[in-house]
DNA sequence: CGTCATCTTGACCCAGTTCAATATAGGTGG
DNA sequence: CCACCTATATTGAACTGGGTCAAGATGACG
């Protein structure tokens, strides 16, 4: 059953030759199941282990002295979590289910050997990171510069499309198993306002909702109040793999 | 006169042999002078090159369609700017400089052939990335959760100490070559506001000013009202380096 | 069928913005 | 060395997006 990993995020720019993913197959422990609002690692704690999720949806938050919380990142299927504090002494962000998940734990020492023994993993995984940075880059100036309402459009529509290029698909519809608090801590507002925006986006003829699904009724409209970039891959990492010796 | 670059952020937690930093110091083209505003790479270009900085202050900010920036990060001598954009086919950030800076415009070919070939350079760079990426979740949450008093205090004290680093020293004061609107845009407020802030800090004596020199006089009432989380770096990486092997 | 979490909505408030007017200081050409 | 010009800093007054507080409503679940 773990042929049926989703491994998609580790191939989005860069194709791994077939002993790698065979690697990064084993490199996990057996998956766990979690109940939603299970803590898979509380920062503070000494990072050991990386988690490679299977199912469902985990939020990756930082905690503020003051205690207000900031969800740095929803993640879906396939994403790898917990890496951003291999480089410090104390985990900086907590990992919270937040619907009921599957997770495969890898020792970071697994990780560490494939990471030392594979370039091409290594090559795939810098432009992932690359790209989480490139995400964070890109929420900061929607926190700092950008009206509610366009943090809130800019959400659903990425969220739209992460979910539909899990599935392959143009998704215009999907559950959003997050409370309106969580969304508030994601995008640096109040609950209570992040309800407001959604009214104002239901009576603007623009989403629809019935219970936790959401549908995009007007996409176009929704991604120019969004103010978000497009952010094409790039197309040719032969600069970094070479175009010899690379997996066709 | 390559001798003299500032390598100190690659080997933050990994030490790296000689034959890497060798390789390092040639990757680079000849340093260039460039003069303050001027702009190293704007977005939208396709990226080619990454820049190591060697001497003065570049700043990476992002636009969004209406016309506000966002500073993503102050870079100080020594560090590696540009290198977000290398998952992308269109870079997201652009580089100007703050100062007269000195910078060695790094190929990206060059960059990936070492990266290819030195498992620990690699794995310097991974973590070098990481760090930056907790750098930026905490900004993120800084800027979505705490007042502006909060933001500019723990930038005042982000800089003394990355500039303290540099040299080698605890440092309480220092040249500060930035517009209050730069502060702005990197902390997601207005130049009139950071100005107010500023007289707040002055008036509390917490810091002095004169001209574009900063002294910080309270740096632990500082710390208390920055909400900064002190994140100590991985003392430990042998599960990526291994024991045997690395270099001493 | 009670309980707890979440959602909704209203009324009011405030941190930070906007607008506008005035300083200051380099930098430049003469 | 001076006069001028443009970028930046400063400060006041008025405004507003989003927060806070509080009171229901709704729904999932044991």
């Amino acid at each position: 059953m773990l042929h049926t990993l989703p491994l998609h995020r580790f191939h989005e720019s860069i194709v791994l030759p077939p002993a790698d993913i065979e690697r990064i197959q084993t490199m996990g422990e057996a998956p766990t199941q979690i109940a939603r609002h299970a803590v898979l690692r509380r920062e503070g704690e000494t990072p050991r282990h990386i988690y490679l999720l299977l199912d469902g949806w985990v939020a990756s938050s930082v905690l503020l002295p003051g205690g207000e919380r900031q969800i740095t990142k929803f993640h879906l299927p396939g994403d790898l979590l917990g890496t951003p504090s291999m480089c410090l002494a104390r985990a900086a962000d907590t990992l919270t289910a937040l619907t009921p998940a599957s997770v495969s734990r890898v020792p970071l020492a697994a990780f560490g050997d494939l990471f030392m023994r594979s370039s091409h993993f290594a090559a795939a995984m810098l432009l992932s990171v690359q790209r989480e940075r490139v995400a964070l880059m890109d929420r900061l100036a929607a926190v700092g510069r950008t009206p509610a309402l366009a943090r809130v459009a800019a959400l659903l529509l990425d969220l739209a499309e992460r979910l539909g290029a899990l599935g392959g698909v143009e998704l215009s519809s999907f559950e959003l198993p997050v409370t309106q608090e969580q969304i508030g801590d994601h995008l640096g507002l109040t609950a209570v306002h992040v309800n407001r925006i959604f009214r104002q986006l239901v009576d603007g003829g623009l989403i629809a909702r019935h219970r936790q699904r959401v549908e995009l009724l007007d996409c176009a409209r929704l991604k120019a109040m969004s103010a978000r970039q497009e952010r094409a891959p790039a197309a040719d990492v032969s600069w970094l793999i070479g175009t010899v010796g690379a997996p066709a």
